[in-house]
DNA sequence: TTGAAAGCGATACCAT
DNA sequence: ATGGTATCGCTTTCAA
């Protein structure tokens, strides 16, 4: 079907040819930037469409300085919340005309630095990026230089640096509220170590709430390591035998600084027969999928993904277009979903 | 720091003026074509580190005609199962020095028809896809011409492309020997409707396999939708109905077609006050991170995701070099996790 | 090993 | 609106 008497996938000048004017003008019909809607127009289109002609954008890159690609970087992506996050990330983006890079940095600072360069050598339009560590990503987020760098979620110290996630101390102060209401006068709190702003936020904003509320604090109830099912199960068993040893009661509450968490901490609770919310009430964080199906269903934060994503994306379109910069740190507002866990 | 007379970033010709030889000389030490490890070496890699060299992706592709790239499409990142894959592909691309492009389809063969337009004007160096629809995927897979492709867990039906999965027949014989076993009669089966190998594969697998145990089978105890939550609460609360109204009892076992679904068969069964095990078994498929938390945790088959990855990405290469193209289907084992569901 | 120079394919400037 | 053409940054052939 394809005419094309030379090898590999058919150019402009094949189109060209075929249609009986210059590349020029093809150039300019395909891509768009021309009014009239004439016969050369329509020959041009036809023309391609019978070449099967696809575009090669290498080139079109070279030549515009410019790859319609947004570059995101993540944790990992089998962590639900982010693989949410990166598939509205998706939509956005390519809802903007443009293609989306995805990698993970696997927590790794190193990994995340290879990424950056390998996106700027492609040229990205933007990176998004979901950093992996408070201090040590902040190197790799200065590498970027004149390119759009947006951080989502957590966020390094950076004053010119756009960041859009939401305002993680307000959480806290829902959910604390939410427990003291239902009658908790001890809680303990079960999260990530602070070498990232959420996992920091999340931390102060509780002990804020504590204080304010007079509610009593322990060491022993204080627990950071990361935000993953196991830890949840291994901190929880921790809090129970301390309980156990020093003949001190179990909190009345759990504080999870995300879902993983909090379904690690049900389900040592579960295998130490202890009841939720009866005998110790359970907070989660991110509302994710999981969250809805545990036994019993996870209170949580809802972060509002979908808007986190639009803003990463309209930050990222801003300050390519806008010079001199200026940065923007948008909080947006948590929800919480009350469930069955407290 | 830099030290570069024009705008933007610094090309080869900067280094190579820097350094004090041709752009040949550079192109050739930087991308490591070159034995002789001498001065002139030292020379440029210093200059390029001093200038903060990058190098163009774009033009580096639109002169090798190759990208350093692989495409994935996946139908959504949100689905756990898909996002672990995606992990293990990644790392196997990174390890083989590409980039990996990820590209959601939404379950939309339109959607997905452009995702492939789009990767292969980017000049993948190949696809891997996990088509979204068995018949209507056809087109779009061969859309892609001499571009590799393999198709990945579910697959349509085409004889002249890669596949690498597993063997879903087997699996439900692993599972429904389980649970004869464990003294399973009547089996109940939840699934996907089959527009998609896999979701077909299950299904007959799980057919042939109550033929062969002589298991009774029940119009109403076959039911297909999609892969969700919340198809699996629905299908369940009419199983439980259709066992009221007819004065049937319920099937001894539900087997379901992915631990989605069959999380959602766990929580309408425990709404209904249904023992699980004791009342009724559940299997689930894939064995994601939330079957293990799920109460009871879910038996269920562990499919190999590393080892599809690895293979996955081996036969793209393989048809990178290789020609005549030949054409590998892979099944891989499955593995059955036994748990307390069932 | 080295350098000069020819492109890769698309775009945008500059005439017309 | 159109066509001729220089150009983007890099790789690779060809001579030396």
């Amino acid at each position: 079907m394809t005419t094309c008497s030379h090898e590999g996938a058919p150019s402009l000048i094949d189109v060209a040819r075929r249609s009986h004017v210059s590349t020029a003008t093809v150039s300019r019909i395909l891509s768009g930037k021309r009014k009239k809607n004439d016969a050369t127009q329509l020959a041009v289109r036809k023309a391609a469409k019978e070449l099967n002609y696809l575009g090669n954008h290498a080139a079109r890159a070279l030549r515009r300085d410019q790859s319609d690609t947004i570059g995101l970087i993540v944790p990992q992506i089998s962590n639900p919340f982010f693989a949410a996050l990166a598939e509205e990330l998706e939509n956005v983006v390519n809802a903007a005309g443009q293609e989306m890079l995805i990698c993970a940095s696997h927590m790794e600072p190193d990994i995340e630095r290879e990424r950056i360069t390998s996106l700027l050598e492609r040229n990205v339009n933007g990176i998004i990026i979901i950093p992996c560590d408070e201090r040590q990503s902040v190197e790799a987020c200065r590498m970027v230089g004149q390119v759009p760098l947006v951080q989502v979620d957590q966020r390094v110290d950076m004053e010119d640096c756009d960041w859009v996630g939401i305002d993680d101390r307000q959480a806290m102060r829902l959910i604390v509220e939410h427990l003291v209401d239902r009658g908790a006068q001890s809680l303990a709190f079960i999260g990530s170590s602070t070498n990232n702003s959420s996992a920091r936020d999340r931390l102060e904003g509780f002990n804020e709430q504590c204080a304010r509320h007079r509610l009593p604090t322990r060491s022993e109830w204080t627990l950071l390591k990361d935000y993953s099912v196991e830890w949840g199960r291994e901190a929880t068993r921790s809090i129970i035998s301390s309980s156990r040893r020093s003949s001190i009661s179990m909190p009345d509450a759990i504080v999870c600084a995300n879902d993983l968490i909090a379904l690690g901490v049900l389900d040592a609770l579960r295998a130490d027969h202890r009841s939720v919310p009866g005998e110790v009430m359970v907070t989660g964080f991110d509302d994710t999928l999981f969250g809805q199906l545990s036994e019993p269903a996870l209170t949580t934060i809802a972060q509002p993904v979908a808007r986190i994503a639009q803003e990463a994306v309209r930050l990222i379109t801003l300050s390519r277009n806008a010079s001199p910069r200026t940065y923007s740190q948008i909080a947006l507002m948590p929800n919480l979903v009350a469930r069955d866990s407290a």
